[in-house]
DNA sequence: CCGAACCCCTGACGGC
DNA sequence: TGCCGTCAGGGGTTCG
């Protein structure tokens, strides 16, 4: 469910309020993706530090006078943070809650029903760019490298569908599927388009797409189309902005084309025929 | 190395 | 109501 705006949306709604607290307790619900990789008690007495992000990838410093590292958060298809302040102790948890992180400031709390989602230790002191989850992704894309030429190039060679190279997120991270059908309308490039035969001008007007639907939607705090909610219960509102994403058979809001749905790597993509051409 | 298929898991929804 | 197929905002792993 969530992609970068939604991931970003939810860091900023609790890193304040999480830094510099102290770990008092640490509960795992059922198994996520793969085991935490620490023993619970290890974190105990921790200070939470800064709350940063990588792609859809969240970074929670936890620093000990001996040791220190970090937890890698991932929140998958279906998950959540919530954080709720001046928790005392840990309240019932329900049966998708399956981390929970009590702090002298507040309880976080991933839920999370298809356990799609990750946490994970990593005795890093900060984000650390090697871990095996972070080490292929692309450019970030509010990075200033990430242009039409970085673009251009890692498409380049490529002989997959635009969109799936875009989702791969080995060139930019951060647009999921959603994203990625927005940011193709918003280039006027059709999803189908091999990669590799995006040309320059292309790429240039793709990249600024990309980061500015990101832009937009993190300016509207997500995009909430059934569930997602910051870390203080707060949805989003990009959905009232999307042209293609879930409007199969409703008219473009550009030319009054229907929007088709097709099928590429077993996910659906919106588009325009109309405006988005090959 | 690349690309495609498969898989993890649960819930919601439409059709019969 | 109940059952079944389909679909869902991600992405690592496996196979050809």
């Amino acid at each position: 469910m969530p992609e970068l705006p939604e991931v970003e949306v939810t860091r900023r709604s609790f890193a304040q309020a999480i830094e510099g607290a102290t770990v008092l307790q640490l509960r795992l619900g059922k198994p996520l993706r793969w085991p935490l990789g620490v023993a619970p008690e290890g974190l105990l007495g921790g200070r939470v530090g800064a709350v940063s992000r990588r792609g859809k990838y969240l970074w929670l410093p936890v620093s000990k006078p001996l040791e220190t590292g970090g937890l890698l958060m991932h929140l998958g298809m279906s998950g959540s943070l919530a954080f709720t302040a001046g928790v005392p102790s840990l309240p019932a948890a329900g049966p998708h809650d399956h981390f929970d992180l009590l702090t002298d400031r507040g309880l976080l709390r991933l839920t999370d029903p298809r356990r799609f989602g990750a946490v994970v230790w990593s005795p890093a002191q900060a984000l650390p760019p090697a871990a095996p989850l972070l080490a292929s992704l692309g450019l970030e894309p509010f990075d200033p490298r990430f242009n039409g030429e970085h673009l251009r190039a890692g498409l380049s060679g490529r002989r997959v569908a635009v969109k799936q190279a875009l989702l791969a997120g080995d060139i930019v991270v951060g647009a999921g599927n959603i994203y990625a059908c927005e940011a193709l309308f918003l280039a006027g490039i059709d999803p189908r388009l091999m990669a590799m035969k995006v040309s320059r001008p292309r790429a240039e007007r793709l990249a600024l797409a990309v980061r500015g639907v990101l832009a937009q939607a993190l300016e509207a705090g997500g995009t909430t189309l059934r569930d997602f909610k910051d870390a203080h219960g707060v949805a989003g509102s990009f959905q009232m902005q999307v042209q293609v994403y879930g409007r199969e058979g409703q008219p473009c809001r550009r030319c009054d084309t229907p929007i088709r749905r097709i099928v590429q790597g077993q996910r659906s993509t919106f588009f325009c025929p109309q405006c988005q051409k090959k």
